[in-house]
DNA sequence: GTTCTATTTCGATATTCGTCGAAATATCGA
DNA sequence: TCGATATTTCGACGAATATCGAAATAGAAC
């Protein structure tokens, strides 16, 4: 992960669609969504659906696989993995932990993390 | 820190010239740098470089003092912080590791995190 | 082969972004 | 006050972005 890899990764996250489309895709798992479905979910046209799908696909955020006649897309993990990694290498300062959790086990077991937004439903 | 806050975090690093500022400015640490030294370092145009500064200020992602007749410019961890708990929660898929090192003193303690090299392949 | 479904590509348009010179603002020093 | 220095704001312009309908492509069912 270079400087420009990761401009275009956040570039890529850096949008309202994109970023719901990108949290939709991680809470499906591996298991991806079809296109069709992601429009329906955010309320996008097709079109314009497509145009942010090949942005994250060209920033390697997802993968895509077909499956009969409908796309279906995938979070890719070690994607985002990278960019975090960049970003706290070279963007931290020194000393300063910007890792908000040191232990992604004991990240998930609390329901702490009260977001304002639509946060799915766990347990 | 909502989806909006993070799209905003998101847009301001997703550029060249900014990230390469941002980048600057941790290394600069809290002591911060005069945006005139900014702009020598970064090869950017005042005016310019006055544009992308007000993008971070705006974005939270950098404070700004003013010394005698120059405005020093320092990053502000807590935002990056914040950001990347909210990539790290709503980004990542549940009990896989996004997060590139679990202790971040034992993260920094080596003087080569090159590239994606030794990362754990979890699934 | 034809038809239907799912998705992408194309074309057009409005908006935002990045850049830089010129002018304006703020502070210091004499 | 006046001039010098540091930085921002303004104005203009080309480039990139986001949007959506219409047309094109890929695969499945018949």
């Amino acid at each position: 992960m270079d400087q420009n890899k990761a401009v275009a990764s956040l570039g890529a996250l850096a949008q309202d669609t994109r970023l719901a489309l990108f949290r939709l895709l991680v809470t499906a798992g591996a298991a991806g969504l079809p296109a069709g479905t992601i429009a329906e979910r955010l309320g996008v046209a097709p079109s314009s659906l497509s145009f942010h799908l090949q942005q994250l696909l060209h920033a390697g955020l997802v993968t895509q696989r077909r499956l009969g006649r409908q796309l279906i897309y995938a979070a890719e993990y070690g994607a985002m993995n990278e960019l975090l990694a960049y970003l706290t290498e070279n963007c931290c300062g020194r000393g300063i932990s910007c890792a908000p959790d040191c232990d992604p086990a004991e990240a998930f077991t609390e329901g702490e993390h009260d977001e304002a937004v639509s946060r799915p439903r766990r347990g």
